[in-house]
DNA sequence: CTATCGTTTGGACGAGTGCCCAAGGCGATC
DNA sequence: GATCGCCTTGGGCACTCGTCCAAACGATAG
């Protein structure tokens, strides 16, 4: 069997797929090409066509990737969190982790857009928010807070814009916590 | 003088300034070119270059000076609501308005992309973004609403996020609006 | 040793890119 | 009618693009 060759097969995808992480925020999801993924990666250009169908290919499973384990992170602050205000400064706190501008922040906003003009990819995208969504507001409804669903939809909603403003002009945590507040008021632990 | 070739010309730049509008959301910042715009405006390629100094300058004055428009019809939302939940019922309703997906919607978050990679662009969007932030902080600070100036920088952010959200699976505005209600608490007029 | 397998190479293909510019058009001014 | 000025045309330049593929590679299996 071609052990080794399969598993440096299993490398060189990696690598293409880490580059494109790099490489969409930096440059722009339509402005990624393959020889500068397969540069970056360190591999040569025609690879990039043996391991996936296409560019395109390559790029939503990279983002679909990167934006599952954000989801992820956030599902980590569920499980440590007592109270909807403590939930509120811990995704504030980490939120505040983002400038705006570093590579995953810029990601997901790509990835968004990209969605609009590849269903399949779009498809995929709304799994990973429906989940998001799914698990905050669960987590909300058992903690007495009214509209859970809808508080979890606008909570998602506000990390996203938080992120998207904050690109371009400061936005400091504080003052978003303490508005976000107000929005889980009415809960049993305020 | 040139009454006429004059007049003319600012014509062109103007359909030159609509195709950019109608093209970044529909192909992506970074995926429109020179000729798809002259083709979608019915002028010829090289008048790109002769109306404007680069095509990115072209996008970014179409980009600013829609995102400017924008924020102005948020401004008269402004002076037609008298309390707090009366105007974001009505951004509510406004919002509602946009699936998302709409040109409109696109074309702001794909100018926000855009100016993380183009200085000058990134400045003028600064402006308009500020600009809006201080018409509703003052707004809200003349009715009592607590911590004004993060209340309206965290609405702006909703807008936008809510937006995103909206594109890739629903997002009710009723429910937003009832949501938002809670962030505007405190005032002197709930 | 040869045959076979998945992986890799590097270049070919036609199409599209931003920007530039000589040449022409056309109304206003003299 | 001649001249001037702005606007417009359409093609040229030197690239880069996504995709494909014949040929080579290295390692295992017979």
């Amino acid at each position: 069997m071609t052990e080794t060759a399969a598993s440096r097969g299993r490398v060189v995808r990696q690598r293409l797929l880490q580059a494109a992480r790099e490489l969409v925020p930096e440059r722009g999801w339509t402005a990624v090409s393959t020889r500068t993924v397969a540069d970056r990666a360190g591999v040569a250009p025609g690879l990039v066509h043996y391991h996936f169908a296409s560019l395109q290919a390559l790029l939503a499973e990279a983002a679909v990737g990167a934006l599952g384990e954000m989801v992820d992170g956030v599902g980590a602050l569920l499980q440590q969190a007592r109270t909807p205000v403590e939930l509120v400064d811990a995704i504030a706190a980490e939120v505040d982790r983002y400038t705006g501008t570093d590579p995953a922040s810029l990601l997901a906003v790509e990835t968004y857009l990209a969605a609009t003009r590849d269903p399949d990819l779009r498809e995929r995208l709304t799994g990973v928010l429906d989940d998001f969504r799914g698990q905050v507001g669960a987590w909300l409804r058992e903690r007495g807070v009214p509209d859970p669903d809808a508080t979890a939809a606008v909570l998602a909603a506000v990390i996203d814009g938080v992120l998207l403003h904050r690109a371009l002009t400061p936005l400091p945590a504080a003052g978003v916590a303490g508005v976000l507040h107000r929005i889980v008021e009415g809960g049993d632990s305020r």
